[in-house]
RNA sequence: GAGAGCGUAGCUCAGCCGGUAGAGCAACUGACUUUUAAUCAGUAGGUCAUGGGUUCGAAUCCCAUCGCUCUCACCA
């Protein structure tokens, strides 16, 4: 709609009135309702270690103070459920332990509000563990009603903007986070336990490069200049390991792509980057496998892995087939045997394919490879040997100079990892490069520019090299059990939207 | 960008061969009191996404707009 409506709308319901009037009530009472200091003695998940052999029916002298916010409230209060991030803990609120002052500010009490208590602990004969109520503290009163208990927030929509109430109430949702966490620190701790040395170089760039897409722009006010935010780090990291500042180096970090949004495409994506010095791109597939299986195990205990209906495999090593070998088993076209580009295409079209009139020899078999391979690719695995045409990084493959020593890992048909023997050969760089801009202005993308420093560097001398890019969310995605990459980013790009 | 589908109470959902809106949870009032989605009785809550149209009558049929989802395209 284009009339905002009224943002009162949203607070004038009854339950959130209600709520209002209790926190009046509340300060009028007790004073300050958000206090700034309070301190638990433990979190619930430690207590409920700690108390794990605690006897059903059994008491303890033993005070604590916990804190967390209200899920449930039974039999008026005198039970509330109360859960902090790491678990949930009973608290019994009963006339004949708990003071009437306490007593008092159970009707006042509503689900979601954050309270702490302080109490003695012990064991109910149903065997949950309980805190009696002696304190009880207002933290913060919520002034917004729960989702239904039960269902959680389960609208598609409400849960991606409204994220804080699907976390909330989705325990799926919250564990899905806590895994992205740990395969975020899991893919740092692999890549340093590899002897690489994380680095940090530029979102903000003044010229965008090192993959094909569309940038965002951006304008810097006091240097008066267009400025991108990136596509990938590759350039720049290639400088790093020309300065040697380390012979293995990569950076964890989001990329920027002003492209079209799906179920596995977010504006902004994290990659994970690697360049490894006097490594070629058959190192890097050994560090993507042991990558990929040290994460399977950390999460599972096993590199099994259960995605939707299939099962992916993580054990090492994966199947390995090059592209050409790889379209020739599928379509019969035996692409090393093509000598032309025009040859190419007929063989492509006679297949079936519809192939625009200016493709290349790799351009067909790329998009062969696309069509008909690309999708069966369901265990993880490797696919070699690229056409060059599409690979202005990655070094020729010895005795066939339209092939390059490049690679892509597939899972789910996904392409999770894509890596080459980088290119190092500062004049057969340069034309690649020249004539990428060349295709870039013919395709109408004016803002490409010619990456002269990075283009310097490389004839300063850039060593050897394997280089790796790992789409992270999606990874997430495959080892989580996600259907959607928003499933996996927090905050996932939305339109506005106003009500 | 194209196609298909969806949008009903704070939340989860019924109702959709057109006859004037319903349940559970949450809320409120009361009862009960060692519960585990507590229970019982009652109350309140909706411009059925928005705007138009067809009709005696529209949540229901049609059109447009907004938002979302999926598929495709672009792209990894």
């Amino acid at each position: 709609m284009s009339e905002p409506k009224n943002q009162q709308a949203t607070l004038s319901s009854d339950a959130a009135e209600v709520r209002a009037q209790k926190l009046a009530i509340l300060r009028e009472k007790i004073g300050d309702v958000y206090p700034a200091h309070f301190h638990r003695t433990m979190t619930n998940a430690e207590l409920a270690e700690k108390y794990e052999g605690l006897e059903p029916d059994t008491e303890t002298a033993d005070e604590v103070t916990v804190a967390g916010r209200v899920y449930s409230s039974r039999n008026s209060g005198m039970f509330i459920d109360l859960r902090d991030a790491s678990g949930k803990i009973q608290i019994f609120s009963h006339k004949d332990t708990t003071p009437e002052e306490a007593r008092e500010l159970l009707p006042l009490i509503d689900l979601g509000d954050i309270i702490g208590v302080t109490g003695k602990v012990r064991r109910t004969k149903r065997g949950e563990l309980t805190i009696n109520a002696e304190t009880i503290t207002m933290l913060t009163k919520s002034l917004l009603p729960m989702p239904e208990k039960w269902h959680g927030v389960s609208d598609i929509e409400l849960r991606y903007r409204k994220r804080h109430l699907d976390i909330m109430t989705n325990e799926e949702s919250k564990l899905r986070f806590l895994q992205r966490s740990k395969i975020l620190s899991g893919v740092r701790r692999f890549m340093e336990g590899e002897g690489f040395l994380e680095v940090e170089t530029p979102m903000l760039q003044t010229i965008y490069g090192g993959a094909t897409a569309d940038p965002f722009k951006t304008f810097h006010n006091t240097l008066k200049m267009d400025m991108y935010l990136r596509i990938a780090p590759e350039l720049y990291l290639k400088r790093t390991l020309v300065s040697g500042l380390s012979d293995k180096v990569f950076e964890v970090n989001r990329n920027f792509r002003n492209e079209g949004v799906s179920t596995r495409h977010n504006p902004e994506f994290t990659m994970m980057e690697c360049y490894w010095a006097y490594a070629d791109y058959e190192d890097i597939m050994g560090l993507v496998e042991r990558m990929l299986e040290t994460l399977a195990l950390s999460l599972y205990g096993t590199t099994e892995v259960a995605f939707g209906d299939k099962v992916l495999n993580f054990k090492g090593p994966f199947k390995r087939v090059a592209m050409p070998d790889a379209v020739k088993e599928a379509t019969g076209i035996d692409f090393l045997a093509i000598k032309t580009d025009e040859e190419a295409r007929a063989a492509a079209k006679a297949a079936g394919f519809e192939v625009e009139k200016d493709w290349t020899w790799g351009e067909c078999l790329a998009f062969i490879f696309e069509e008909k391979v690309e999708g069966t690719l369901i265990q993880p695995s490797h696919v070699t040997h690229f056409p060059k045409d599409i690979s202005p990084f990655a070094k020729e493959v010895p005795g066939e100079p339209r092939l390059v020593e490049r690679f892509e890992s597939y899972c789910n048909a996904w392409e999770i990892a894509n890596a080459f023997s980088e290119l190092n050969d500062p004049e057969e760089q340069r034309r690649r490069m020249v004539e990428q801009l060349e295709q870039a202005h013919a395709r109408g993308e004016k803002d490409k520019q010619l990456d002269d420093e990075f283009l310097d560097a490389i004839d300063q001398g850039m060593p050897p090299a394997g280089g790796l890019g790992v789409g992270i969310d999606r990874l997430i995605m495959l080892l989580t059990n996600a259907p959607s990459i928003r499933d996996v980013i927090l905050f996932p790009a939305r339109r506005n939207k106003v009500d």
